[in-house]
DNA sequence: GTGAGTGCAAACGATTTGCACGGTG
DNA sequence: CACCGTGCAAATCGTTTGCACTCAC
């Protein structure tokens, strides 16, 4: 499926990814690494600071949030700003981006058909793009069905 | 350029658009309106607000965002959220993006040349799509010549 | 007159920061 | 051993909420 370090999470692999970003290896970092390439998904930083916190109960909110904060940096993590107040990380696999329903508030991956460079026929006027993030807002299919809120 | 009503700024005009929204007609509401049409960019609610309390001594920083999300419900204004914190409002115009630069954090519209429906090859799984709001990130223009930070 | 909208202040949640200690390289 | 990263708590920022009063309709 994806690529094999992204499902590795044996502390040699975390520690190897750590290294390789040229950050040092510590256990938050290690936590908050395993915690996001396990899942697979999007977690607010809360959700990932809650779920830690039970496996290692000397773990700080703070801390995580400088956690994230270097691997977002280093590359290790995404961030998707999905709404005021919602960011969500995920571990950094195959580019892709996010629908939000507006009316259960669920996130659901989106991949990128259009390959890396979607809708870039606009006009930046002479700016170097990096990425190009896209927010897809609407009603999720379970809530159109009426399985959802 | 834009529709009449977009750049109409008389109290009338602006008490049309909020009344046809069926919106009642007050003093913060057209401050805010006026403001948003009259400058033509985005916004945080803190600088709508410090530029209003320079005209209304009275307006508060609560009734600015009580405000802008009666606007934003109700169709008048978008919102462009370009990152954690950074909620900005616009006069609903043009649909169009937003470009954040990573170095000096401006934000730039950027037109949508595709028309409606930007990047919707991808797979929505029987979702009913609402918007696709892209935001790009890089360098824009004036960092990448040093002109700018 | 009646209810929505406001001024106001205080609460709130998410995120950041300062400091001293401990662990990594 | 030097320094980065952490635990910890408190501060900060953006935003929301409760309440009484006022204004638009």
């Amino acid at each position: 499926m994806h690529a094999a370090a992204a499902n590795d999470v044996s502390d040699a692999a975390l520690e190897r990814a750590l290294r390789s970003a040229g950050l040092k290896s510590t256990r938050p970092r290690l936590l908050v690494l395993r915690f996001l390439r396990e899942r697979g998904g999007h977690y607010s930083a809360d959700e990932i600071t809650d779920a830690l916190t039970q496996v290692d109960t000397t773990l700080l909110r703070g801390s995580v949030y400088n956690v994230l904060n270097k691997l977002l940096v280093h590359g290790l993590v995404n961030l998707a700003d999905v709404g005021p107040g919602r960011a969500l990380y995920e571990s950094g696999t195959a580019w892709h981006h996010h629908f939000v329903c507006r009316q259960c508030g669920a996130v659901v991956d989106v991949p990128c058909i259009v390959g890396g460079k979607p809708c870039i026929d606009a006009d930046l006027g002479g700016a170097e793009l990096d990425e190009a993030q896209i927010i897809f807002r609407g009603r999720c299919a379970a809530c159109v069905t009426g399985v959802g809120a």
